[in-house]
RNA sequence: GCGCCCUUAGCUCAGUUGGAUAGAGCAACAGCCUUCUAAGCUGUGGGUCGGUGGUUCGAAUCCACCAGGGCGCGCCA
């Protein structure tokens, strides 16, 4: 166990258990252990008299006396008071608290792991684009916000299952078919005109961006003149719509996931809409909730206050979704008699359900909003115990400049995942969607973040890396800097305030990536960084007025062995949170 | 009209699931380059945590209502 915090919570509850027995253990979970707000008022603080006081027939100071004499016969306990309201301070042994960098450089990159998710298997859906076009940059955030989420719980002990939900049963991708198509007849050659063709596409053309033209190559190229009638004119649908439909979607997913891949996202299962009403899976799903009187024709009220253009009362096959927390129950069927996209959904959650996952994440766009309940709901009625958590992921505003950059398909700066990737680099794009709690917009200056200065956090973070790493570098020639050498040395000298204050970000990190984790918060992690990153830089400036905080010392080869210790310990903290990320940490700034 | 999210320093945002005197960066001002990278660091000023009530030892955090912004609101996905 690394995490200091949890450690401590320990010690704290065994105090409290010689002194007063009788807590019962209900009052003992509410006990608190955690850093203080203030530096100033020590490494750790309880509130545990506070919490206890009224259980005790005491007052928290009295009892946080009590308290604090006992925690302070613990060896690693330097001293321990009661402040405040009744809170108890711990300073921790300095020598203690230095020994943990031995933890650090033991534990590598794996260094704030847990088994806080106790192997409990997690299905994290996220990207889940349809299958019909490039991604988009309004893609980027929920990617990358998965993607780290998903790496997040893995490192908390959770057993993760990244997964992308392939939309392609409906209208959208008819459409994407006869698109195609159209690509196709005209890599056969058609002298059909365009608007011909828009005249005969149910819904008409919709799809028209350049990007289906080796699609249409291929299928060309593939089936020859097979799918078309003489003369490359359109042929009976029933003849190609299957083919082309199942042929583009899997160039189109061929697509994403290497615009993914680019990003350095990647998913276990791709699970698709279409297989599962194939497979009946969401009939069957359907059944079992009608069997439990949870579906049934109705007809549902209009919206309050808004004028409905066109409502007409229908009745529909519903969900009673009211029952478990919607505000109207919701359609299953269309009018022609196929399922909803809900309905599909519903399929996909039971699926997740059946393969054995109790817990599952939704990562959707903020358009999704008004979409949480009615699947939260499903879920409930499927299997009331599951947890099911949706993070949504606001807006991205592309700035350059300062200038807010306007994209739209018709003016021509359609705007790809592809495009912003090439143009700052993978990286960049992932640290930076991070800066931001997922459920507030942000901004996103394509100007700032190529910037090499400390107004960029993912130079700024990187840069500290980099700084480790030429240190280690240079002493390498004078000195084993080897992690296991290094975990030798006498941590001891590191007795100046930078260097206890970088010890102390350090050791935090445990509980960092726990509360991250079960929070469903990934951006903690950026956030953490950056305070390592400033206690690093920090402690690298003042070397620069204070000679003997400077890490290498050939005249002091034991004072230089704990200091290449610490500078080991700050690059692994900092790449084991930049891993977990999906971010390269790098060797040297360029 | 209803639901969900948001409102914290001039700006962009954190705030450890209810803790102590609410924090960081930018911008402003004042300093620091004989050096393992100054691509950085140090200091100063700046607040009615949108508003009003409530819950309790204790509220930016939880509840109610109100104001402002965003998203959504019967067979799109």
């Amino acid at each position: 166990m690394t995490n200091i915090f949890s450690i401590f919570r320990d010690v704290v509850r065994e105090a409290v258990a010689r002194l007063a027995p009788e807590v019962p253990e209900a009052t003992l979970a509410a006990l608190g252990v955690e850093p203080p707000r203030d530096a100033s008022h020590g490494d750790i603080a309880t509130n545990a008299a506070m919490v206890l006081a009224k259980a005790l027939r005491t007052n928290p100071r009295a009892f946080g006396e009590k308290l604090a004499a006992e925690l302070a016969t613990h060896a690693a306990i330097a001293r321990a008071d009661v402040a405040g309201p009744g809170f108890v301070n711990i300073a921790l042994d300095p020598t203690w608290l230095r020994a943990r960098l031995g933890d650090i450089l033991e534990a590598g990159t794996d260094y704030g792991s847990s088994t806080a998710g106790a192997g409990e298997r997690v299905n994290v859906e996220y990207v889940s684009a349809n299958p019909t076009g490039p991604m988009h940059v309004a893609h980027a955030r929920g990617a990358v916000v998965g993607d780290a989420l998903a790496g997040l719980l893995a490192k908390a002990g959770f057993a993760v299952t990244r997964e992308y939900y392939v939309n392609d049963a409906g209208a959208q991708v008819h459409a994407l078919a006869w698109a195609a198509y159209w690509r196709y007849l005209q890599a056969l050659g058609t002298t059909m005109t365009e608007e011909a063709f828009d005249a005969i596409v149910p819904g008409g053309l919709q799809y028209r961006g350049d990007y289906l033209v080796p699609v249409g190559e291929a299928l060309a190229a593939k089936h020859g003149l097979s799918l078309a009638s003489a003369g490359a004119m359109p042929a009976e649908p029933s003849l190609w719509l299957d083919i082309v439909r199942t042929e583009t979607v899997a160039s189109m997913m061929e697509e994403i996931r290497e615009d993914l891949a680019a990003l350095g996202v990647s998913h276990d299962v791709f699970v698709s809409e279409a297989a599962l009403i194939e497979a009946e899976v969401v009939q069957r799903t359907l059944e079992t909730l009608t069997d439990r009187g949870l579906i049934y024709t109705g007809v549902l009220e209009p919206p309050k206050g808004q004028k409905p253009e066109d409502w007409e009362p229908r009745p529909q096959t519903l969900f009673r979704s009211t029952d478990f927390g919607d505000d109207i129950d919701r359609p299953l069927r269309k009018s022609d008699g196929s399922f909803t996209y809900f309905a599909n959904d519903i399929g996909n959650h039971a699926d997740k359900l059946a393969r054995g996952f109790r817990r599952i994440v939704q990562v959707w766009g903020a358009d999704h909003g008004g979409y949480v309940k009615r699947m939260a709901a499903a879920v409930k009625a499927l299997d009331e115990g599951a947890s099911f958590q949706v993070l949504l992921c606001q807006i991205v505003h592309l700035l350059k400049g300062g200038e807010p950059m306007r994209m739209s398909k018709r003016a021509g700066t359609f705007v790809t995942l592809r495009d912003l990737i090439d143009e700052v680099g993978r990286d960049v794009v992932r640290f930076i969607m991070l800066t931001r709690r997922s459920d507030a917009q942000m901004e996103f200056d394509l100007d700032r973040v190529r910037e090499q200065t400390k107004d960029n956090p993912v130079f700024y973070v990187q840069y500290a890396h980099a700084r480790c790493r030429s240190v280690l570098r240079h002493a390498a020639g004078q000195f084993d800097t080897h992690p296991a050498a290094l975990a030798q040395a006498d941590f001891d000298v590191l007795a100046d305030e930078a260097e206890m204050a970088l010890i102390r970000t350090l050791v935090a990190w445990p509980r960092i990536v726990e509360q991250a984790a079960l929070a469903c918060e990934p951006h903690r992690l950026a956030f953490h960084l950056y305070d390592v990153a400033a206690a690093f830089h920090g402690l690298w400036n003042k070397g620069r007025d204070e000679a003997e905080l400077r890490f290498i010392q050939p005249e002091a080869p034991e004072a230089t062995r704990a200091r290449l210790a610490l500078v080991q310990a700050t690059a692994t903290v900092i790449a084991s949170g930049l891993l977990t990320m999906g971010v390269t940490p790098v060797e040297e700034m360029r």
